[in-house]
DNA sequence: CGACAACGGTTCATATCTGAACTAATGCTC
DNA sequence: GAGCATTAGTTCAGATATGAACCGTTGTCG
C-alpha cells in the first residue's frame, strides 16, 4: 500500500469500533464522532485544496474580509480561539502566499496590524465558494431530523 | 488574556456559528460539528495527559497491547490509518520514552517490529482506564435516544 | 538467474498546533 | 515620573501530521 493521501491522522485511535453493538458503548460512540469529524474535516480540506488554502488559512483571510479593516495578530489569535504564537506563524506562511500585509498600528507600536492585499481578497472569495459547496455536499447526506437531532446533540456533547 | 490552555487549534473557523437560526445553516451544522468535535478530543487529551500519554501515543501502544505481539511498523501505520513517516517518528518518542522497544525482524530484514516494554504496558493499563473514564463522562451528558441518533447521523455522514 | 517492481523504513521539508521564554511598548500606581 | 505589571509579538523547542525522495530487501517473471 502506497502512503495513501487521507482522512487520516488521529482518526487512529477512533477506529477501535466494536461491529455490532446495538447500544453503542460510551467508546465506540464516542470514537466513531471523531473519525466521523475527521473524515467531514478532510472533506473540507480536500474542497479547498484546489485553492491552494487550509482551514487554517481561510479562517484569517475570513476574519480580516469580515471585519473589512486590518486586525491586530492578537484579535486573530482570540477569533481563531489559539495562541499568538500560532498566528506569527500563519500570517509567515500567508505573508508568503502574498495573500496578506502586515502593517504598523500607528496608534500603538507594539501592535502590527493584518490586512488582505488583493489577491488575498480573491483567494477568500474562492476559498469561501469551494467550503459552501463542501458544507452542502456535506449536510445533503442527513435528513431533515437528522440534522436537528445532530445539532442537539452537539449542544448536550459541549455544555 | 494569557495563552490560554485550552479546547483550541482549528475549531476557530468552526465558531462562525450564527447565533439563533432555528433551522441550521450548512455551514452552521458543519463547523459546530467540528468544533464539538474539537472539544471532546481536547477532553480526552487532558484526561490522559496526567499519564504522560497522547492519544497518538495510547492507540500504538494500544495496537501492541491488543495484538499481543509485536507488530512492524507498517502494521501500525496501517492500523493508525496514518503514514509510515508518522509511526517513524512516534516510535522515536515512544522509544524515548522507554514506552515501546523496536526490534528486527528475523524473516524480514526490511522490517523492523514494535514492542512494548513492562514500562509500556503499565502505561497503556493507566491509559485506557483513563480515557474510558473520560468517555463515559462524555456520553452521559446525552440521553439514551440522543446517543442512537446521533449514531445514525454519525453513519450518514460518512457512508 | 538477473532485471525490475514492490515493499518497509527512514529522512527531509513543510504545515499546524502548543506553551515557555524573551523583548519592546504601554498603562497604572504610588 | 519612576517602577512594575500587562500586553503584543516573536522565537524556540517539541508534538503531531503529510508527502516526496531515498535505500535496502524481497519477490517476481521472462
Amino acid at each position: 500500500m502506497a502512503d495513501r493521501p487521507g482522512v487520516s491522522h488521529n482518526e487512529a485511535v477512533r477506529k477501535r469500533v466494536r461491529k455490532g453493538a446495538r447500544r453503542p458503548t460510551a467508546d465506540s460512540l464516542v470514537f466513531s464522532f471523531l473519525s466521523a469529524a475527521d473524515v467531514v474535516e478532510a472533506r473540507l480540506e480536500a474542497a479547498l485544496s484546489p485553492t491552494g488554502l487550509s482551514l487554517a488559512k481561510l479562517a484569517v483571510l475570513h476574519f480580516l474580509e469580515d471585519a473589512k479593516e486590518a486586525l491586530p495578530l492578537s484579535d486573530l489569535a482570540a477569533r481563531q480561539h489559539c495562541v499568538r504564537s500560532n498566528i506569527t506563524q500563519l500570517m509567515d506562511r500567508l505573508e508568503k502566499d502574498g495573500l496578506v500585509r502586515r502593517r504598523a498600528d500607528p496608534d500603538d507600536r507594539r501592535s502590527v496590524l493584518a490586512e488582505l492585499t488583493p489577491a488575498g481578497e480573491q483567494a477568500h472569495a474562492k476559498g469561501v465558494r469551494a467550503l459552501a459547496d463542501a458544507q452542502r455536499a456535506i449536510v445533503k447526506a442527513l435528513k431533515a431530523g437528522e440534522a436537528t437531532s445532530l445539532q442537539n446533540a452537539l449542544t448536550a456533547l459541549t455544555s
